[in-house]
DNA sequence: CCCAAACTTTGAATCGTTTCATTGTTACGA
DNA sequence: TCGTAACAATGAAACGATTCAAAGTTTGGG
């Protein structure tokens, strides 16, 4: 229960100035070598450990980054934080999470916690209408990136994903695999991404002349919802199968499998084509591998952390949003149908 | 850029002193309510925010509580994490969190960070040997509880959970609807969790004279691993197969159902049963819905908190292993075999 | 109208670090 | 030996909040 030693305790000890043991701390240069091996063994001998708040408190700042996500738990999310701290850690920042776990009172919960830690800028995946305050930390010299939201260049800065490129990379894969009838299967098309993804994998089918694109709505974006797609698909009677089945998600992706191979006895890739979306861990381990578009969740963790520096070093408020374009990975649950190989 | 607004600030602009609008923020009771109004007036004007760094300075202490984690991409961790904060915001405390990785360097670089953070405590999944940092702590007035290993009482509160007991209870599941030539699929024997969970099964079939337990190795924790063990045990001969199997984690449950039903058509639970550990998303929707061993993370989450709460609050140095009892949660893959039933 | 008790408000001191103008020391060429 | 440039060490001031003894104000009984 002791008072933990503090830099004039350190001063004592190694009977020098404070001044002297700050300067051992962060400018060696500055100190004779005699002076700093004296002073690192006090520092040794006192169990000294630096007072973070006293350090902030001077320098008016901390070097902390808030970071508020959707959903810790969400594997997107999981790779994003991870990207994100190592950058942070490359400049000498630690990176304080929030999960707003889609709730906007949570989220303005840690944006009050952040200001008050003074962290340096914020990285967030807005849930609720938080521009107001946002701009209110703009103001006050608190930079934001926007993660996985594409904003207004005039105000923020941000780092996306081009889902119409991804639904658009999709298609495109299962059409240069010659599959030519294809389903979409996804949530409701009130979700962003999921519009988006439909939208990229109609602008591919509209470049072969003799390609369909049906459209299948799922409730929600769960296994059990694939799984009944799956269902009303085969019910529905099996001439009238598609040859090529796009899942907004991989969750979906394996409903579908799941339904059709095991319920249903068709064969994957032979009679249906399936990929989806988010290249999950469980995608390259299901019955039959699924193939999958991939978003660069380390490129977006780490470019949020930079652009965060570029706004924090230059005082011109100039924002870039980048966004990325996803990749495809190919697995068997896509392989080429026998013999009609349009590569 | 402007400098953010000081309780100096605000006392100037509302006509106070200092100590005034302190007390407002900190004793409301304290001031009058014609100058409690006019001191939030100001606050509101100025959008002043509280100095987290000030404050912590002067109490000598942070609010903040530290956890170290070994994986936070692993679900089990992810909700001890949320539950730990939900508690911890309970008792008016943030949660900084670490993620280790099962590296002993960041695990020591984030004992650090806290260290300078001046965390009241700390709580940890270790990975190397940390007992010379935690006894170092502690002697500062730096209290750890342990999360997911059980630790000497005389040192340390811990929180566990009993994997003894856990196994325990999924073998006696399998041996109560009827099954009697059990096999146990689990990775490195070397790993505690999985010797303690084979311990336990051992235990239970140990009850019943006509019930035997095979132990088959797996390499590694994963579906994959699952899979090479469904299809090693089928290629040994239909004969020989066990009627239960208990594997030490879901996913190489997952994998075993893979291997079992869709490359060689046995059926589940009919011809075997299976049953996982973790309670995983995907259990309940895998082609067959999979009984498993749920941990009570949310409970060991909580308990942590409260444990640190109270080393916290008595200055006896008394410590509790507070260790859990998982729980059986049945699906369909270990129906009773028809006629079978020995409930 | 006075006095004491209860209630408000004040502002200097404090927490531990960094900064920086100042002072002290050393080395070396003239 | 002196002067000065380069190098080292010093310690008071500042950061912003909280605390608390002291001073100021109000209230109500006598």
């Amino acid at each position: 229960m002791n008072r933990s030693a503090s830099i004039k305790d350190v001063a004592n000890h190694a009977s020098v100035a404070v001044g002297t043991v700050s300067n051992v701390l962060n400018y060696p240069d500055r100190v004779s070598q005699r002076t700093k091996e004296r002073v690192l063994r006090a520092i040794n001998e006192l169990g000294f450990v630096r007072n973070d708040a006293a350090r902030q408190l001077r320098a008016g700042h901390s070097r902390t980054i808030g970071l508020i996500v959707l959903d810790v738990g969400n594997p997107f999310f999981t790779s994003v934080v991870r990207a994100a701290e190592d950058a942070a850690a490359l400049q000498g920042s630690a990176v304080l999470l929030g999960d707003s776990g889609h709730n906007a009172s949570r989220e303005s919960n840690y944006i009050d916690l952040f200001q008050e830690q003074r962290v340096q800028g914020l990285l967030i995946s807005p849930v609720g209408d938080v521009t107001d305050r946002l701009d209110q930390l703009r103001e006050r010299g608190v930079p934001t990136v926007l993660v996985d939201r594409l904003a207004d260049e005039s105000k923020y800065s941000s780092v996306s994903v081009d889902d119409d490129a991804g639904g658009y990379l999709a298609a495109r894969h299962l059409l240069d695999t010659g599959r030519r009838r294809l389903a979409f299967v996804g949530g409701p098309a009130s979700i962003r991404q999921v519009a988006d993804r439909l939208q990229g994998a109609q602008r591919a089918v509209q470049e072969e002349p003799d390609a369909t694109l049906e459209v299948l709505d799922s409730d929600g974006q769960t296994v059990l919802a694939g799984r009944s797609v799956g269902n009303m698909l085969v019910e529905r009677g099996l001439a009238d199968l598609p040859d090529g089945i796009f899942c907004a998600n991989d969750l979906l992706a394996l409903g579908v499998m799941q339904s059709l191979t095991m319920t249903h006895r068709l064969r994957i890739p032979e009679d249906i084509a399936l990929i989806g979306y988010d290249d999950i861990d469980f995608a390259v381990s299901a019955v039959v591998p699924l193939s999958s578009i991939r978003q660069p969740t380390e490129a977006l963790g780490r470019t949020a952390i930079e652009l965060l520096a570029e706004e924090l070093d230059s005082n011109t408020p100039k924002h870039r949003a980048v966004i990325f374009t996803p990749e495809l990975v190919v697995r068997q649950s896509t392989a080429p149908a026998k013999g009609s190989f349009a590569g």
